[in-house]
DNA sequence: CACGATACGGAGACACTCTCCGCTTAGCAA
DNA sequence: TTGCTAAGCGGAGAGTGTCTCCGTATCGTG
């Protein structure tokens, strides 16, 4: 790729990042265009979707979950605080952005969509913590990590959509984990 | 009003409830006044904005949920079963157009929402499954009404937005209402 | 029947998405 | 350095949707 193209689609990303943190994930690709000074015609070259732009915006996105799992794996703990603390990162990282929590939720299952990929390393963060809750037979056996992820997506969902604060988050997600924990 | 406003103005009501059906919330308004035979200019005199019209369309919808909610609550049952009757209801009722879960839930907390109100027959009427359930001490003292409404709206809206069927659906509502229901 | 108030409808201003194609420029080769 | 060409650029414009404005038509009353 010529150098000039290569700063054009970096600069691009990075001024994506911010138009979706600010407004969302339903932003104005022209205005993208703007702020990053180049015409419409080069972004949706680099990024022939809304989807593909995403995709590239989500790249950094990716090594976030890898650590934030490692974190929360990292500290010795009742399996209930273990699976709260992981919940509570989740919500964390889908929530970077207006929009993200359904936008993720939904892309882990829909192999059209171009980030399937990317959201599925919370897929697989997601299964580490559910082997170890396994090993510590903490964790009914009726329940699986796509089930968790879903879970814990849609409380996502409803706490970006209602704008509800961590507080509110908190009780649904103990719900949630006291649902999928096994009885004392 | 006028005979020939009334007669337009229901009109519109019931081929946007068909439209709004068929291609979900985000449906073109242009395309309702189209099939109905009126100008734009009708239509938006008669619903000044997208939920205007949205909260008319759901007008018959009220009736439903009180009456799903009379049915639940007639049948006798162990608590897990009547709660997991009324979870099953109320997805449905949410789920009645594409988008509707995300919409109705984030609706229930917004005082400016034009269809607030409409959407609170939801927490009342699961408020009486609560009553009901909280008279058997079957429910957790912590968790309220409207919690139940975000964990199960949250479930919808994931269903909704990743086309999930109703046996995908039922492990998750299960996990909810194991987390809530008071321990053996 | 006549006449005002009421309501209609669709043209059009504005916003967003995405494409197309003439123009510019980077980068190589001589 | 210069000249060449493929790679890349940008923005006009077509398509679609939202919502408004106002000249025109219709209702329904006196």
């Amino acid at each position: 790729m010529r150098a000039d193209a290569q700063r054009n689609r970096a600069r691009i990303v990075e001024v994506a990042r911010e138009v979706f943190r600010e407004q969302g994930y339903d932003a104005s690709l022209d205005e993208v265009a703007k702020r990053a000074g180049v015409g419409a015609g080069t972004l949706y070259r680099h990024f022939p979707s809304r989807e593909a732009l995403l995709d590239a915006v989500m790249q950094s996105w990716v090594d976030r979950v890898e650590e934030a799992a490692g974190k929360v794996l990292a500290h010795e703990g009742p399996p209930r605080d273990l699976l709260l603390a992981w919940f509570t990162a989740y919500v964390g990282l889908v929530s970077l952005h207006k929009g993200g929590p359904a936008k993720i939720t939904s892309a882990m299952g829909d192999p059209t969509s171009p980030i399937m990929h990317k959201c599925q390393v919370l897929t697989r963060a997601t299964d580490r913590v559910v082997e170890r809750l396994r090993a510590e037979d903490a964790l009914r056996a009726e329940v699986d990590t796509v089930q968790i992820c879903r879970l814990v997506g849609g409380v996502a969902a409803v706490a970006d959509q209602g704008g509800l604060d961590d507080g509110a988050v908190r009780p649904l997600l103990e719900v949630v984990a006291d649902g999928m924990l096994a009885p004392a």
